[in-house]
DNA sequence: ACATGGATTCGCT
DNA sequence: GCGAATCCATGTT
């Protein structure tokens, strides 16, 4: 299968969100692999947003939102979580993809047994839904801060050639954010039982 | 220096 | 449905 490349991931994140649906998502830590299909993303559209975190312009924690489509901006939220996205669109322009759940392929025990050693979140069902949950399943932490999706060794995504039947709806938890709080940037695969509500 | 609240999740009511 | 866990960025003293 091919890996996505830079020329995905350097457009709009209205676009790439959606486009991220159906695609696998791999991670590899040492011989073990853990993988996943992408059922439910959100985008972050820049300064304008008032639900992204590029609202209040550069800072220490989002400047890799402003580099070039493709590599990784992690993040601690609530002091516990970490919640995993990928810079879209050009550089100077701070974009990116929140990946909020997969369905589970490849890896199972392994996942579980991360999400153990993580400890705050259950290990028995729906162990890849929720953004806090998927970090912690595929052991991402704050040092893949950065890290490049189309050339890393340890994280990539996969094209399986699915046209999966998408669905819009509000972002979650962003309450806050005034008119860009009713935006219908959320995308989910349609009646995926691991997409959440 | 301090107060506030968040792109979350769990467990209890 | 609500409170707790608890780091980081922002805004105020």
């Amino acid at each position: 299968m091919d890996r996505l490349d830079r020329k995905f991931f350097e457009r709009s994140a209205t676009e790439v969100a959606p486009d991220l649906l159906g695609k696998t998502l791999i991670r590899k830590i040492g011989n073990k692999t853990i993988s996943g299909k992408i059922v439910e993303t959100e985008a972050y559209v820049g300064e304008d947003d008032l639900a992204c975190h590029a609202r209040f312009g550069k800072t220490e924690r989002n400047k890799v939102m402003y580099s070039r489509g493709g590599l990784i901006y992690i993040y601690l939220i609530y002091g516990m979580y970490y919640n995993f996205n990928i810079v879209t669109a050009k550089e100077h322009v701070p974009e990116a993809v929140l990946i909020r759940a997969l369905e589970p392929v490849e890896g199972l025990e392994i996942a579980k047994e991360n999400l153990k050693k993580f400890g705050k979140v259950r290990a028995d069902k729906d162990f890849m839904k929720g953004p806090g949950k998927l970090c912690a399943a595929l052991d991402l932490d704050k040092s893949f801060y950065g890290e490049d999706i189309t050339d890393s060794k340890k994280i990539w995504i996969e094209d399986p050639n699915e046209k999966p039947e998408i669905e819009a709806s509000k972002r979650i938890g962003i309450d806050y954010a005034d008119i860009y709080r009713d935006k219908p940037w959320r995308y989910t695969i349609k009646n995926n039982k691991f997409a959440s509500h």
